[in-house]
DNA sequence: TGTACATCAGTGAACGCGCGTTCACTGATGTAC
DNA sequence: TGTACATCAGTGAACGCGCGTTCACTGATGTAC
């Protein structure tokens, strides 16, 4: 009891069944279907154990859920810091910040399958949790856009229902994109350009915002 | 047998218990979650029915769902031919047909939810119909905006982006209208100027667009 | 109009199955002295 | 270093439950003559 913290570091097989039964979960959400149809048996099934070893690491079913979840953002909020530092010259920030993106879902597909299926069919808390993190993202897009010198002159709502309009675009092309097969890299590549295109065209639109709101 | 049509023509009754298992399906998507996950006894239960009654009507859920899905995007269809036919003034039928979409998305809440849950989370089957619907619509949109003058320097593949785009968007704030309370009129409102504000900013990108395929 | 027969939507009992969860257990690993 | 004890991850039997589906049935409605 003294000697807490020295007594957990010296257990390295701890959570060794944990991480079996969360990789086990993301298993079955890309061959089975939505995390919410999954049964507890079916998972420790996968993950190798007995029914009741499940116990010993969750209380039920959405406590996996909700910590594969997490899980998820967090990488993901990593990423997305990463790519707001790359600090790339406007005309080839769109193009760079999509591919990486896109490589970055090709690599996470079961992450971003699991949340794509629990986004409006998961229980309300996965469903609210998971566009808790949406919402962010698209304040943290706005806080950036309003850094760029020719939108200084839009509105702070006006600045989040733009980026609202990027988030929404890019979160149903990556639904997209994970409708395809992993070996089809022509179709990949389609999702891309459009991406970059109708990111391109956002763009135009945006500059053509601030001209109304300032000189009409 | 000889004289098939017009005994058929004499069941008045006949289809009510079906039509009652579609209802009860439907109330279901709204109170408990995606279609996929209701028990044909749940279904059968709530119509007023004893379960194997439901054979007599369809052979499984499935083929129920994939019913409730023609349903929902016939009626659909038909509402958007009628948005189509208004032939407002360009500036005016933006915010126009906004409204009448999100009315429409007001009046059939379970259908929508019903589609809105199925799409990413329902069986492959399910999923591929629900896909097909929106990529009609899509191209149904492209050729529409083909027709306008402003339009008709832009090749048939960005005009398919550009309705992407548009469907895309109008669909996540679609499922974001889903997600308000009935009585959350405010909230409502709000959606549908973000919306509106939205396809104006695509609008001004279009025009861009053009000038500069034609002119750069 | 009256009778005999066919059709078929809905019934209710029964089945085997996979489910989540409980419980007392085992045995390996870590801790105290 | 050696021993006695505590901790706790994983086991396996057992439970009651709702599930989809089968089957033989009932009884109302429609049809033929």
């Amino acid at each position: 009891m003294s000697k807490d913290t020295a007594s957990k570091s010296r257990r390295p097989k701890r959570g060794q069944t944990r991480e079996a039964l969360m990789e086990a979960a993301l298993d079955l959400v890309i061959k089975k279907g939505p995390f919410s149809s999954l049964s507890l048996r079916e998972v420790t099934k996968k993950a190798g154990v007995v029914p009741t070893a499940f116990y010993r690491h969750f209380p039920d079913m959405s406590a996996l859920g909700l910590t594969l979840l997490d899980e998820s953002f967090r990488s993901l909020r990593q990423m997305m810091r990463q790519v707001r530092q790359e600090e790339l010259p406007t005309e080839r920030m769109i193009r760079g910040s999509m591919e990486i993106y896109f490589n970055y879902v090709r690599d996470n597909r079961a992450h971003f399958l699991f949340v794509a299926k629990e986004l409006y069919g998961g229980t309300p808390t996965m469903r609210s949790a998971i566009r808790r993190e949406i919402r962010l993202f698209t304040s943290e897009l706005a806080m950036d856009m309003a850094r760029f010198p020719f939108l200084n002159q839009i509105n702070a709502e006006d600045l989040q229902m733009m980026a609202a309009l990027v988030v929404n675009n890019v979160t149903a092309l990556t639904q997209e994109m994970l409708e395809l097969e992993e070996e089809d890299l022509t179709g990949q590549r389609d999702v891309l350009i459009t991406a970059e295109k109708q990111l391109r065209l956002i763009y135009f639109g945006v500059g053509m915002w601030r001209s109304n709101k300032a000189s009409r």
